[in-house]
DNA sequence: GCCCATTATATCGAGCCGATACATCTGAGT
DNA sequence: ACTCAGATGTATCGGCTCGATATAATGGGC
């Protein structure tokens, strides 16, 4: 997730790790912390990898100071980027990683877009229907607090269908104008 | 965050870790997934702590079958619970926290419980003030996925506010009720 | 000239996940 | 009685991520 990530923003431009997390923390903040702790780690095995280079290292005038370094996306790093995009798996209709990949939305293929967002809307219906079970099941004995909770969960869920939905035919209907 | 829901779960009967990992799965699963790769681990961690015992391992009849383990809580696994339920910590607002340590609300202090619905409205808010500040921020220039994705964390930022505020004053008014 | 917030890199221990492997037990259909 | 699938049950592995923490240089305001 944090390697699609990085991969998505260096195509912007080469950055900083602490830019890197800055901006990471700007689009993805509402999802995910992704911490330096993760960050960092995440840059070396990129770099191993191939998908990223350093560019730039600036070795600044302190006699035992430390390296800046700048990432910067290489040609096989938009390649996998692009390979990262295509991929509909079940992990990009899960909480964290559909909110990443729709922040990338508008760069992926409409065919995995559409895979994606009906992945997606199985993955809240199963939830809801979890959840009216939960509330219909023994309406008295469980506890108030649950209750609300799972009231609260029910009606999100029944949003982000009806939100899924839309997308859906939105996308059905630009799909359809691309044919004729 | 497992560790809790365990020593919770537990104060209802002794049971193997099966078992404890479907009960985890029916109660919590809307939030987390508690996987075994993180359960036995855990249970081991609260075994070497003392806070849960071993109890009536069934050998078996097989010449090299693995015991079945059935974990009870011991006195110390109450007190740790018991003090888990009376932390109003940062953890306890964010979105994992915050919903396992509901299921367990009716067993917590008031006022352990109107700190942490205090501490999750403030951090909802912030969100929503997030997600206000994105959306009108540039509203032209932002992809078009995003800001569908933004618009809808903003309803849900807005209705659990509302649903807090709801639970909070709901809690005041039963406060009143006992001081009378 | 000083101080402090920001920029910047890095590691550590710990928790958790998904996949996988292995073994036993139960019952439904035949 | 037989068999075989599905439920019960324990366990580990590699990998990702977090939060806390350490360390320094930079830049701007006073």
């Amino acid at each position: 997730m944090l390697e699609f990530a990085i991969l998505g923003l260096l195509h912007e431009a080469p950055m900083h790790g602490y830019v890197l997390r800055k901006r990471l923390h700007e689009t993805l903040g509402m999802f995910r912390a992704f911490s330096y702790g993760s960050l960092y780690p995440t840059l070396r095995r990129l770099l191993r990898a191939g998908w990223i280079v350093e560019e730039a290292v600036d070795p600044g005038t302190g006699w035992n100071r430390r390296a800046k370094r700048v990432y910067k996306l290489t040609a096989e790093g938009k390649e996998r980027f692009a390979e990262l995009l295509a991929d509909a798996g079940p992990q990009t209709w899960d909480d964290e990683g559909f909110g990443v990949h729709l922040t990338f939305f508008s760069r992926t293929p409409a065919d995995v877009r559409m895979r994606i967002l009906e992945g997606r809307r199985r993955r809240v219906e199963e939830r809801r229907e979890g959840l009216r079970a939960a509330l219909a099941r023994a309406e008295e004995k469980i506890d108030r607090y649950t209750r609300e909770l799972h009231q609260l969960g029910l009606e999100a869920s029944e949003r982000e269908v009806r939100w899924l939905n839309e997308l859906i035919a939105h996308e059905q209907a630009e799909q359809n104008k691309t044919e004729n």
